[in-house]
DNA sequence: TATTACGTTTACGTGCATGTCAAGTATTTT
DNA sequence: AAAATACTTGACATGCACGTAAACGTAATA
């Protein structure tokens, strides 16, 4: 599979797939969702990941360790397709990266409240422990 | 359903979704779950719920609001069926609690250092996104 | 009595993000 | 060229927490 030669220009499914950590089938996954891409081909042919494609797969992997979900990386996508450039599609992701920032404070906010009242709760269980019946 | 005269022991499960803003999917599949309960009846007989069934049924509707999970409240449901009596069900129940206390504390220590990230994350976007060329 | 308004169980559908076959094709190595 | 390995697509399986529908039984009401 690896020329071991020179050439590192295009890379085979499978070893990418170990080299970023992934399985095959998460690649080809992420694929059919389309957040990422492999070179063109064939009906049937078997994929090819160029340098540029690792990077930008790379750059998914970045963003899911972000915790966006594959609906923000596909609007993320489509706004690629569309900028052409890179450079263009960054005030996008800079918007859905906001949005993001946005909605893990609400789920914070959501945990510190929860958090308050799990804690609220065992404190009146463990009141109503040290008292005799009446429970439930 | 109702025989509106003072007999309120045994409610229907469709008086009982309705009051406590549940679907009888809910009630049937948290059953199955053997989370909650109702009356005993013979094979494919019509279900029931004495105030008792409904307060533990309220019970476990707090402990959802509260985050817990099926599995966690499977769990407390052996330990009720185990103990007999509600008291000494309190201290499984203190433990699940605690348990799940830690989680929600994982889960914002992670959202936490996420939200840095991102932040980090947007604002080398940003000067990138001041600079020319050579992105992605 | 006929309709309707419940109730019952069984079982497939949903949304995520893959895992896990299966059957066939392509590529690489011997 | 043959054998071994890796690839392809398609489709079903997973876990959670139900939604939805089918096909049927029962109970209340007009």
């Amino acid at each position: 599979m690896n020329e071991l030669r020179e050439s590192e220009e295009i890379e085979s499914i499978g070893d990418l797939a170990k080299e970023l950590g992934l399985t095959t089938r998460t690649l080809r996954y992420w694929e059919e969702v389309a957040i990422i891409e492999s070179v063109q081909r064939a009906d049937g042919a078997t994929r090819g990941y160029t340098p540029y494609y690792v990077r930008r797969i790379k750059f998914i992997m970045k963003l899911k360790e972000l915790g966006l979900t594959i609906k923000e990386l596909q609007d993320l996508y489509i706004a690629y397709g569309e900028a052409k450039q890179t450079e263009k599609m960054i005030p996008k992701l800079v918007e859905i990266l906001d949005d993001h920032i946005h909605k893990v404070d609400e789920k914070m906010a959501k945990l510190a409240s929860l958090r308050k009242e799990l804690v609220d709760y065992r404190q009146r269980m463990m009141t109503k422990f040290n008292l005799p019946k009446e429970n439930v």
